[in-house]
DNA sequence: ACCGCGACTGAACGCGTGTTTAGTCTCTTG
DNA sequence: CAAGAGACTAAACACGCGTTCAGTCGCGGT
C-alpha cells in the first residue's frame, strides 16, 4: 500500500508522492485533498470545499471519515507519519534542526510544509508534536556538536535548545503570517526567500554574538544563581563587572 | 446605517486620555468589549458575544458601526491608539525592541498584549503594523548601542534587527499558541512564564555566541560576497576548508 | 437470479452566523 | 404639544455550515 500505484498517478499527477502515499482508493484521494486544502486555506476550509476538490459530494467524506474533526485528525495522522517518513530518508540533512527549510528546499513538499505552518498557526496537533520532535532532535545534535567542540556548551541545554527551535520556528511562522504568498500557493518559496534574507544576521549572531560586554549575562547570573541543570555551575563564567572590551 | 463616523469620536481622540479609555457612551463600551473579546477568542468571536459581553443587543453593535468588518477595524485603531499612548509615556523601558515584554509585566495590559498576539496569529493589520513598529524603533536603538561599543556591528543592520525581532515576537507568539493558557485568561502570565525560562539562552546567545568556530559564517561570507550594506568587508576573517561538519 | 452490502449522491435538516426590518422608547427642538 | 431624531430591541431573513436521510448504482456471494 506505500507507492505501488503507479500509472495513472504519473500522467495525471505531476509528481507521485514520494512517500507515505494515498492508495488509490477514493478514501486516499478525498484524505489527501484534505490535507493540501488545509494546508493551502486553513482548517476553516468547508467540507464541502474538500469534497468538489477530490471529485466527490460532501456526504462521501463524512460517509468515509465520520465528521470533519475526525477527517482532521486522520489528516494529522497522515502528516506526522509522512514527516517520520522524510525524517528517515534524510537523517543527517535535517540536522541542526532545521528539518522545515530541507522540507521547504523540495517543491514536492510544499503541502506538508503548509499543512505543518497551518497546524502550528492554529495550536493543533501537528504543530505541537512536530516542534516537540524538532527540539528532541536538536538536542541529540546539539549535544554531538557540544562533544565535538564546534557548539559551546550552555548552562541549560534544553531550555537553549528549546529556545532556538521557538525562535526558528516562530520566525518563521510570523513571517508567513504576516506576508503570505499572495499566490496563496506555495509557501516553500516565502520561506526560502524569507531564510535568504534572514540567515546572515543568524550565522553572525550565532558565531559573534550580539552584545560585547558580559555584564548583562553576569548580572542575571548573579541574580538567579541556579539554572535547573546543576551540573554547570555559573563558576565557569567568572561573574565580575568590567567591561572586557578592545 | 449613515451614523458610522459620529461626532463622540472627534472628542474621544482629540482628548487623548491616559489611556485612550472608551468613553461613557454606549458606542465605547461596545468597542471595549468587542476589543476584549477578540483578544480572548480570537477574530472569529460572534457579533452577539461580544453584544451580550457588553450588555447590548447584537442589532445595536451593526447599527453603531455598521458591519462585523468595520467593527475590526475600529478595535484595530482603538489598540494601535492605546498603543502609541503607552509607547510615549513609557520611553526608553521599551527600548531594546521587548515592548511585550514591558506590557505582559503590566496586568492592565493583558487585554493589549491579548489582542496583539491575536492579530499577530491572523495576520492582521495590527500585528503588521506593532511588527513594523518594532523593527523601526530597534533599529534607532541598537543603532545608539553600537555607537556606544555594548553592540557589535553588523554587516547588514536592517536583516539583524528584523531577524531579531522576528524571532522574539514569533517564539512568544508560538509559545502561547501550542500552549495556551487554559484559563484563556492571562496571557501576560503565560508570556512571562515563557521568559522566565528563555532568558537565560537568549542572554548566553547574545553574548557568548552559539558556534565556536568561524567557518560557517566564512563560508557563507564568500559564497554570497556581497550583503546589501557593503561597508563590511569579509575580510576580518580568514576563510580556511579543512574537515566538513553540519 | 436474487440478495445484500458498501460506495456514492442530491436533497434536506438544524443551527449559527452577519445583517435587515419594523417598531418602541426617550429625549430634544420648534 | 407635536414632530422628529436617534438609541435601542425582538424578530426575521438569507446564507453557509456540518451532518443526516432516503435512495440509486454496481458488484460479489450463494
Amino acid at each position: 500500500m506505500r507507492s505501488v500505484d503507479a500509472a495513472p498517478e504519473d500522467a495525471a499527477e505531476a509528481r507521485g508522492p514520494v512517500v507515505p502515499a494515498p492508495d488509490g482508493s477514493t478514501r486516499g484521494r478525498i484524505l489527501d485533498a484534505a490535507m493540501r486544502r488545509f494546508a493551502r486555506s486553513g482548517f476553516d476550509a468547508s467540507v464541502r470545499s474538500v469534497a468538489t476538490d477530490a471529485g466527490v459530494s460532501a456526504a462521501l467524506v463524512i460517509h468515509h471519515f465520520g465528521s470533519k474533526d475526525k477527517l482532521h485528525a486522520a489528516c494529522d495522522e497522515y502528516v506526522l507519519a509522512w514527516i517520520r517518513d522524510v525524517k528517515r530518508d534524510s537523517i543527517g540533512r535535517a540536522a541542526g534542526g532545521n528539518l522545515l527549510q530541507v522540507l521547504s528546499a523540495a517543491d514536492q513538499y510544499a503541502p506538508l510544509v503548509g499543512y505543518v505552518l497551518r497546524s502550528l498557526q492554529a495550536g493543533g496537533a501537528v504543530g505541537r508534536e512536530f516542534t516537540e520532535h524538532m527540539i528532541a532532535d536538536a538536542e541529540v545534535y546539539t549535544a554531538e556538536a557540544v562533544r565535538d567542540g564546534v557548539v559551546r556548551p550552555s548552562r541549560d541545554e534544553a531550555a537553549r535548545v528549546r529556545y532556538l527551535v521557538y525562535s526558528a520556528l516562530g520566525a518563521m511562522l510570523l513571517s508567513v503570517t504576516l506576508d503570505p504568498p499572495q499566490d496563496a500557493e506555495d509557501v516553500t518559496a516565502a520561506l526560502r526567500r524569507f531564510m535568504d534574507e534572514l540567515y546572515l544576521p543568524m550565522l553572525e549572531l550565532f558565531t559573534e554574538g550580539f552584545l560585547t560586554t558580559r555584564r548583562m549575562l553576569d548580572d542575571y547570573l548573579l541574580y538567579v544563581p541556579d539554572p535547573p541543570d546543576g551540573a554547570h555551575a555559573p563558576t565557569d563564567g567568572t561573574p565580575h563587572h568590567d567591561e572586557e572590551e578592545p
